[in-house]
DNA sequence: CCCGTAATTAACCTTTTCATTAAATATCTG
DNA sequence: CAGATATTTAATGAAAAGGTTAATTACGGG
């Protein structure tokens, strides 16, 4: 049941093909931690707008805002029950703007291996790394 | 130390740890079409700025501000040689905004399978995928 | 029905962004 | 040096972003 890479690759050319959000938005939207730390509270799971304001000192209405934003560009969608609105991550713009920072890839690779090279022969200089491991995953930025 | 996974998530690491660039700065500057055809220009090698601004309508001061931007977000450098300028692409930030991203891989993921098992069940025909994924009640377990 | 809660909208303010044109700086060249 | 070229800085302005408080809409429950 596993969907293998080539079956993701064809789904986010479907999806960027039917996608109505912009680079523009999407990246706009990432470009303020406000909304990412949200982001990064919904991919928890749905969520209500009071409890997704909750954690800032700034008011609901500027949180329903930046909900507003998200919403422009595709990353949330909300569901209402009662008088709760329950908002969730959608990630398919997400993947959009991955991809094309995925375009570049090559270019930084060979980059990477030039500075690669570059740090292999000047390893006794150079300074070390503290802590290489686990950065990527730390990036939960809020 | 744990330089076990990659090469690559080595540099990566070490680079994040002595970046200057905050992941505000480097999506905010990606949220301009300008800005992201300027990067995709540097992507095939180093450019000059009156080369750069030559393919838009807007003003060469336009052009440099949009650089200035860049400049600031790390994802440009410049080079000067004589009264030229010339501007490289700097992707250690674009890496760091990938990472970003890459931290909800789980995430979507999850979604993707069952996009694709949506797929797989009304075949090519469907023309409008866009909600088939309505995550009203999803659960969360990451 | 009234009241409290959930959330948005309205009105307003300040700061930033994106563009312009004109002037300045720096450099090459005849 | 004079003049052309490459680029930035300055001054300016309109629009957007990000925040505030107050008012409004919409429900739910005694």
């Amino acid at each position: 049941m596993a969907v293998d890479k080539t079956r993701h690759r064809y789904i986010v050319n479907h999806m960027v093909k039917y996608s109505i959000n912009s680079l523009d938005a999407v990246f706009s939207a990432l470009g303020d931690g406000t909304r990412r730390a949200i982001l990064a509270r919904l991919a928890e799971g749905e969520t209500r707008v009071t409890d997704l304001a909750a954690p800032y000192e700034m008011s609901l209405p500027a949180v329903s805002k930046h909900l507003r934003v998200l919403e422009a560009a595709g990353l949330v969608t909300k569901r209402k029950q009662g008088r709760v609105i329950y908002c969730s991550l959608q990630p398919q713009p997400l993947m959009g703007a991955a991809d094309w920072i995925a375009f570049y890839r090559s270019f930084w690779e060979r980059k990477f291996d030039a500075l690669a090279s570059y740090l292999d022969k000047t390893a006794d200089t150079s300074p070390k790394p503290a802590n290489a491991d686990d950065q990527g995953k730390e990036q939960n930025d809020g």
